[in-house]
DNA sequence: AATAATGTGTCAAGCGGATGACATATTATT
DNA sequence: AATAATATGTCATCCGCTTGACACATTATT
């Protein structure tokens, strides 16, 4: 059996309300019972049931994150920052991993709404996804439009993609391609090629089907250095691509940078270290996830708070030996 | 307000009693009625309460997931793994970054059991942690020794240490250096250092303060280096300070593998991708992630379950070209 | 026609704790 | 000595849902 607050009463021979009032800090306490109070707690290993307390409070300081993955550096530095602001807060994360998949993404939204979390982080998004529509319940999206009613909170795509291309040019590149993840819907992040498109002639995108399969994407790479030999430089939409096209540059005996020039985007600490000649567009993860986070405690705390609204932050290139 | 059962019950002109038994799928109920339930959980939107169900049930699907740091590959992909393991049970995570602190470690566990849940998987471990001993509650630790009445799952640490410096002393190297995260506790993974220990002749492990400050880290490495310019192999306890080591050789202008070879440790998926050249020993993260979760639900399952043990499966080499 | 199976409702208690109303002491203040 | 502030207890209700007991229909089966 689990000791139960009123186990906690017995024991140290008040009333269970006494005991509730050391608990929650609330009327008058003696010093005296407060540490009777307590020397029972710890004496019976009592841990107040947080379920029982949330069902009445009405509130469970649970948050829930969508993402794709968790196991892709810009996912695991934002849910890093993420986790560790809102548990500073008092809030616990519940974590989801929709694969990008429809019925996943779907079936966690509605196991958080069903779990009572307080507001929802989103940063992986499939079209037509029921509980989004939730009525009274906060979200904040990352980079992703989810109705016009939920706050999106991004950096400068656009000008991401911008620096990234400028660069190139800069550099020299006569012809350069875009390496783009499946083009899902209009998010945000589409920014970046419009971006490209805008600067350079005769703008080619290849959207790679499955980015997470770093085998198919090889395989595409190559096939597309092989029929395109003028390429020069590539801007690829994150890190993990520009990573896949250096390693098949290697294996194809093409010299980068002198032949060919590749910049990334995202630039997380994580392939800072492990890939430090990328040039990469540096996307600001900890202030991303401060704004969201910033933004969801306000939604929470005060429904009326403005909800459509956009918040764009300012990225930068990290030029290294790649370009 | 939020619809509850009891509205359904009102809308689709029944008791609050075939409600449930239509969620629950409990008793007989007529097809006629479970659809006029369904169709009034549809038009009011409802959503059942999981907090009252768990409060009840006293079982709330909630498994803790305690490690140092989320954003670091083999966390991320071992997290990745468990997740959509319990997941597709019907379990859902909560996320703790203890970042290998006392404190919030041992908060983060105090958390968890208030919360009610259903077991904890810890890969992180500050000695003296009370919440660990809590009765009845259900714990699988991976790579550390949490107590003696909790299992412990990791791969062959010790045959993995002999690998890489085997290795290393295969292909020629006279002067090898370890190189360790803090050396915590009496940690499986310490089994990594013995193996290195055993196998040569002046064993000299460098212990790194902290390897999530890749700066200091990097500043550790190159005074190593000067001071011992014999050196010609390092065994990495991990891909990422395996991945310093190879930035500061660059730095230095000393030669991969030719004056010095490197080989790390864990073998990620991510590292592969974004550090292809990099011989390591390849933890079989899937399994690890596996044998825990079915250990756990085994526990939660089946109090009686046997809990003093240990699994360890086993490692590979994986021969790039910086040794 | 009698019995069994099926379908639905009512009612009450319980999960663990929070809270408000009220009663009654004890101690402090004027 | 009277009043106010402090300290603790009792009691009932609520949070949203589950469940068991029991009653009463309606169908199906023999």
């Amino acid at each position: 059996m689990k000791v139960k607050l009123e186990d906690v009463a017995k024991t140290a021979g008040v009333s269970p309300t006494t005991v509730s009032r050391v608990l929650n800090n609330r009327g008058y306490i003696s010093e005296k019972t407060r540490q009777k109070v307590e020397d029972a707690i710890k004496e019976l290993n009592y841990y107040p049931n947080d379920l029982a307390r949330s069902l009445f409070k009405k509130r469970t300081n649970f948050i829930g994150l969508i993402l794709p993955t968790i196991n892709n550096p810009f996912f695991s530095e934002l849910a890093l920052n993420i986790e560790n602001l809102f548990s500073d807060l008092g809030f616990k994360i519940i974590l989801c991993n929709s694969s990008g998949h429809y019925e996943k993404e779907s079936s966690y939204a509605e196991m958080l709404i069903r779990q009572q979390v307080d507001g929802i982080i989103v940063c992986s998004y499939n079209r037509g996804i029921e509980a989004y529509n939730h009525p009274q319940l906060p979200f904040v999206a990352i980079d992703h439009y989810l109705s016009p009613n939920i706050p999106v909170i991004g950096s400068d795509n656009y000008e991401g993609g911008r620096l990234a291309v400028q660069h190139l040019i800069e550099r020299g590149c006569k012809s350069i391609i875009h390496m783009n993840g499946p083009a899902d819907l209009e998010t945000p992040t589409q920014l970046r090629r419009k971006a490209y498109e805008d600067l350079v002639e005769n703008p080619i995108t290849y959207e790679l089907e499955d980015t997470f399969d770093d085998e198919a994407t090889a395989a595409t790479i190559k096939k597309i250095l092989s029929e395109h030999p003028e390429t020069d430089g590539i801007f690829a939409s994150d890190d993990l691509i520009a990573s896949v096209c250096l390693k098949v540059a290697n294996e194809l005996k093409i010299k980068v940078p002198e032949q060919l020039k590749v910049v990334g985007y995202d630039g997380t600490q994580l392939v800072q270290v492990l890939l430090p000649q990328l040039t990469t567009v540096r996307q600001p993860i900890e202030k991303i996830a401060k704004a969201a986070v910033l933004k969801l405690i306000d939604l929470i705390n005060d429904p009326s708070t403005v909800k459509k609204e956009e918040i764009t932050l300012p990225v930068k290139l990290l030029v290294n030996s790649t370009t």
